[in-house]
DNA sequence: GATCTAATAGTTTTT
DNA sequence: CTATTAGATC
């Protein structure tokens, strides 16, 4: 085998290889724009194992989001390879980001944390909706912007994010300002007690279990850690780093404070400005070369930053790679936005299909998704009767039909069908509507936009639902269990979704709205009032104002069109022609702002000092920046003196003041440079398809129940015992923390199980000895189980212990990644002797108890093979079986793990992802399948076969192997009818 | 260099 | 409605 150090002398240059293999203790790395940070971080982490013979557990490497993090893990394992190292170490080792790592740690210190919700931005404001009184929020209603509801919403949620993340104390908030102060304690409380966390408290909670010395078990595992984007850490964030490299070997950090663009929500940039100062001894390297771009836009762009940032900033000296293939710089200035946009547009026009050699030596045409339109801000100015700022380069991309996709959120309800659902629910606002007035609504807005609907079924729909939602509450009597996500459904099937034919667009709309009501529901245990209803309707109607955030959705292959975004969207992402449009002062740079919430000052001196939670001119200069080196070899900065509703003449932005060298053309009467015309191509970009098993349990069952779900984004309705399996799995993973190799007593069992026990969408009984409801109920059955599990298992404590794991499986096209139940069993020194997979399953809560007696054997038998196979790769080749535990009736069922099992069922998986790639989404129908399925209301149940594929082979189910296909084939009825 | 005035803008977004 | 900016004016 040839040695590391000539692998990777052959994948970095001289720069990255000092990075890279640099054994001080503190590393601090500044990459330029387009240097190639990727490679050297994970030609970084193949050192580490073969060099320093760092074991792939130390190994911990931080990025900022979850897709950053996807594309490290494939080329660490591509440098793991070229380096003769397994690549399935990838699993062993932690990639990802801070507050998954946190939410980790959490669930290592008590395994209760792992049944706690995560509450993410949206689904903060509605816990803080729902609590209002329990809080009490209209104390702080003051302090809001005109007095107004959803400002006191967003301000007490900006000062818990804000508590959190820079840190600070309750003591230190109340001593400045005692009713802030109890807010917090009483918020704190309130989390914890309901089992939520938000995105900041898991944050603090972990560094905090840190700092008490209670995460000493993951921690003191941490020897090498590497943080991306080191730019833009906060100061939690930072402070989780310091205690995590306490006690280990390496820190590696790479950024460049060039490219900090969130100082406004708390980033630091000056972390990585005073990295050596604060490390003494720590050695640096700048990595400079840019492959990404021409000398000219490297050029000017550094002189750019140098000219308005000047001493702020690290001096960097980047350099690019001499190429004699053509590009160029213009900076151009038009007298009307009209003339702007249209040069624009003409300008794609005519460069679309324009000779482009890539670096990989491919010589293709200019494609639409080669292009770039970015700007400062995409959102609609104010006053609110102009058009959003896009449109003006949007349409004339339109006029000329060239194919576009716009970044930029908002205009969901545009859509009328949205529009109707949304109106469908304020309609029920104050009770069920009269016949004329549904009659009238029908007509004017439901009709219209869906063709199919059908007026007698929305009567008895909104009857129905009016009753559930406004029935008097019964003083002593259980709550009702109302959740909207089935009027969603009762509604699509009223309109008659599933006979019209709507393109994925407005499908993938109506998604969005399932998932806003999907956000509701996790948070509200039950809507069964007219206040709780309408709570949902004010929280609707803002949403409407201000644009939701439909983050998750995602994009598989990019779309051959020209990309219109914001610049702080395209971080991390290159194009060969770019354009910066919209650039006149005032607006790119935008005026700075000035800290406005509501914890005082002093205690965020330091970091409002440093210009955090505010806009500052640097900050906008470094967006620049940002914006100037996407483009490898096009790029044009443009602006306007006349734009839309603007009075005045607009004056040059000092920005595009700066970039004055002499081979920046300000001509635009001249075609671009062009050495000639080929067909225009995409770009062939690596396919990272990162999925985890449940997925690709949906696609197998029924590809249209995936398209649905994953694709389309819509939320099945919260199931009654929503959260007793999680319960039921926390506790006995909570017994495994607490008794590892002794035997816990009945009594242990019934305690920890009581103590454990949460359902989020059950409220207990208001006497519950005297009147136990069903979530008393439900707890007996959950102690129940519990201290079953531990009569019947009671040896499995004395000789193992439990652990949940995290994996990475490659596999062909994807990286399939979970976390698994272990059981394993060790000898004095702590070596594995011993492991099985246990994959619990408690089959409470489900649809039909009866269905419990037919279990999904090869959805089963698939799962536990998959752990099994990453079970080997976590621990080697100790792994002895693989079970499913039925909790339910006390059972262990052994599947088989044979590797002809495994075969089999990477194989599946391998075929499930070739057909989520390839689109491919018929739908497999059948009754038993159909009658259960989530979606069933808004469903053709059609049936329809595969694109030229045939079946994936047969799995190995318990006593059945190799006999089992899954059942997208097994249970098919090609002459399904409907239900 | 300080002070006044008219014009202009009211984000950006990940976990 | 308020903060910010650029330019005019002292």
């Amino acid at each position: 085998m040839p040695n590391i150090d000539s692998i990777l002398h052959a994948n970095l240059n001289q720069e990255q290889f000092a990075a890279a293999t640099d054994p001080a203790g503190e590393v601090l790395t500044l990459a330029c724009a387009g240097s190639g940070k990727s490679r050297t971080l994970a030609y970084r982490i193949a050192w580490l194992i073969a060099d320093r013979g760092a074991n792939p557990e130390s190994i911990v490497a931080f990025t900022f989001t979850e897709k950053a993090a996807d594309s490290i893990k494939l080329r660490v394992s591509q440098a793991l390879a070229a380096s003769g190292l397994d690549p399935n170490f990838l699993g062993r080792m932690f990639i990802g980001t801070i507050h998954s790592f946190c939410q980790y740690i959490l669930g290592d210190i008590d395994a209760r944390y792992r049944q706690f919700e995560v509450l993410d931005e949206n689904r903060l404001k509605l816990f803080l909706i729902e609590n209002y009184p329990a809080l009490d929020l209209h104390r702080l209603r003051s302090r809001a912007r005109g007095n107004a509801y959803f400002e006191t919403i967003a301000g007490a949620a900006q000062t818990w994010n804000l508590y959190n993340e820079e840190l600070l104390s309750q003591a230190a908030v109340a001593a400045h300002d005692a009713e802030l102060g109890n807010f917090i304690a009483a918020l704190n409380d309130l989390l914890l007690q309901r089992e939520f966390l938000d995105f900041s408290f898991m944050q603090r909670l972990a560094v905090e279990a840190m700092q008490a010395g209670n995460a000493t078990h993951v921690v003191s595992k941490v020897q090498h850690l590497l943080v991306d984007e080191y730019q833009d850490i906060n100061p939690i964030q930072d402070e989780l780093i310091r205690q995590l490299h306490s006690g280990g070997d390496s820190l590696l950090v790479v950024g460049d404070d060039d490219q900090s663009i969130y100082g406004w929500r708390g980033a630091d940039v000056t972390r990585i400005q005073t990295f050596q100062s604060r490390f003494p001894g720590a050695s640096a390297h700048t990595i400079g070369t840019n492959y990404r771009s021409t000398e000219l836009i490297v050029r000017s762009a550094d002189a750019m930053a140098h000219a308005e940032l000047g001493a702020n900033r690290i001096v960097k000296n980047p350099s690019a790679v001499p190429s004699s293939e053509p590009g160029e710089f213009r900076n151009l200035w038009f007298d009307d936005r009209a003339d702007e946009a249209s040069w624009v547009a003409q300008t794609i026009e005519t460069l679309i299909g324009t000779r482009y050699v890539e670096d990989s030596g491919r010589i293709r045409g200019l494609a639409p998704s080669d292009f770039a339109i970015l700007m400062r801000s995409t959102r609609q100015p104010e006053p609110n009767d102009h058009p959003p700022r896009h449109v003006a380069y949007s349409s004339e991309l339109s006029a000329r039909g060239i194919p576009f996709s716009l970044e930029a959120g908002g205009s969901l309800f545009d859509r009328p069908q949205v529009a109707a659902m949304r109106s469908s629910f304020e309609l029920l606002r104050s009770g069920t509507p009269d016949r004329s007035t549904l009659s009238a609504f029908f007509t004017s807005e439901v009709q219209p936009a869906f063709p199919h609907s059908d007026f007698s079924k929305l009567a008895s729909v909104f009857a129905s639902w009016g009753r559930m939602i406004h029935a008097p509450v019964t003083p002593g009597q259980p709550r009702r269990r109302v959740y909207p996500q089935n009027f969603v459904f009762d509604l699509l099937e009223a309109f008659g979704l599933a006979q019209s034919n709507f393109d994925d667009a407005v499908v993938q709309d109506l998604g969005v709205f399932s998932r806003i009501i999907q956000d509701v529901e996790a948070v509200f245990p039950s809507v069964d009032s007219t206040g709780r209803f309408n709570s949902i309707l004010n929280f609707l109607s803002v949403v409407a104002e201000k644009g939701y955030d439909t983050s998750s959705s995602e994009i598989l292959n990019r779309p051959n069109a020209v990309t219109v975004s914001t610049v702080h969207k395209m971080k991390g992402l290159e194009f060969p022609v770019v354009f910066v449009v919209d650039v006149e002062a005032q607006r790119f740079p935008k005026n700075r702002s000035r800290y406005s919430g509501w914890i005082p000052e002093p205690l965020l001196q330091t970091s409002l000092d440093r210009g955090a939670y505010q806009s500052t001119r640097d900050e906008e200069a470094r967006l620049f920046y940002t914006a100037l080196t996407r483009a490898e070899r096009y790029l044009y900065v443009t602006g306007s003196a006349q734009v839309p509703g603007g009075r005045r003449a607009m004056r040059v932005s000092p920005f595009a003041g700066h970039l004055n060298d002499p081979a920046i053309s300000t001509d635009a009467s001249t075609p671009p440079v062009s050495s000639g015309n080929e067909q225009p191509q995409q770009r062939i970009e690596a396919i990272n398809f990162p999925t985890s098993f449940s997925d690709v349990k949906y696609y197998l069952r029924c590809p249209k129940d995936y398209q649905i779900r994953k694709i389309f984004g819509f939320s099945p309705a919260i199931p009654d015992l929503f959260g007793f399996g999680s319960t039921v799995h926390a506790s006995i993973g909570k017994l495994h923390q607490e008794f590892s190799h002794t035997t816990p007593t009945i009594a242990d069992a019934e305690r920890i199980a009581e103590a454990n026990f949460n359902l989020k969408h059950v409220l207990p009984s208001r006497n519950p000895s005297t009147n136990p409801g069903p979530y008393e109920r439900a707890k007996d059955r959950a102690t129940g189980l519990v201290k079953d599990y531990v009569e019947r298992f009671a040896s499995d404590f004395a000789q193992s212990r439990q652990l949940e794991a995290r994996f990475e499986i490659p596999a062909e096209g994807t990286v399939v990644s979970g976390a698994i139940d272990l059981m394993i069993e060790e000898d004095d020194q702590g070596n594995v002797i011993d492991a099985c997979v246990v994959d619990f399953k408690t089959m409470e809560g489900g649809d039909d108890p009866a269905a419990n007696s037919d279990l999904e054997w090869t959805e089963l038998s698939l799962q536990v093979q998959l752990y099994a196979k990453a079970a080997v790769d976590i621990l080697g080749n100790v792994t002895e079986a693989g079970f499913v535990h039925l909790l339910k009736d006390g059972q262990r069922v052994e599947v088989p793990i044979t590797n002809a099992a495994l075969d089999a069922a990477i194989a599946n998986i391998e075929w499930a992802v070739e057909g989520i790639v390839s689109q491919d989404f018929p739908m497999r129908p059948s009754q038993q399948k159909c009658s259960a399925c989530d979606f069933k209301k808004i469903c053709p149940m059609e049936p329809q076969n595969f694109s030229g594929r045939t079946a994936p082979p047969a799995l190995h189910t318990p006593g059945r192997p190799g006999q089992k296909v899954a059942s997208c084939f097994d249970d098919f009825d090609e002459n399904f009818a409907g239900l």
